[in-house]
DNA sequence: TCACTATATCAGC
DNA sequence: GCTGATATAGTGA
């Protein structure tokens, strides 16, 4: 499968989030101006530059976790919580605790 | 065109 | 606070 111009767009700007920051579907679809944060999901899903392309940054604008590499629970999903534990983002109860973490890439 | 999706928002309980 | 229905954009069959 071929990458277009759109996913291209997308993993450029989840490369640019800083670390121990993370960043939300409907923010990240904003900064390549697009309406639909869905279409992002599945861009980070057919990810194929992971790990260069941090997609664990990448979480839901309600604060909760989301999906990680198609899995919205299990060991890998919960893998993705441990990442950003590392770099000093925690989650309770699949939450993120403190929403200043949160990094807004239009700025 | 149809049916998905790592979402967002709103209505109802 | 939770479940569901709907909107919306991109992608593959």
């Amino acid at each position: 499968m071929q990458i277009s111009d759109f996913q291209e767009r997308v993993y450029r700007a989840v490369r640019r989030i800083p670390k121990g920051r993370v960043t939300t579907y409907k923010l990240l679809a904003a900064a390549i101006d697009c309406q639909s944060p869905r279409a992002v999901g599945q861009a980070l899903r057919h990810n194929p530059f992971a790990p260069e392309v941090p997609c664990h940054r990448v979480i839901r604008a309600d604060l909760t976790v989301g999906g990680f590499m198609g899995e919205r629970q299990g060991p890998v999903w919960r893998r993705k919580i441990d990442l950003l534990r590392r770099e000093g983002v925690f989650f309770r109860r699949g939450v993120l605790t403190d929403a200043a973490r949160v990094y807004n890439p239009i700025l």
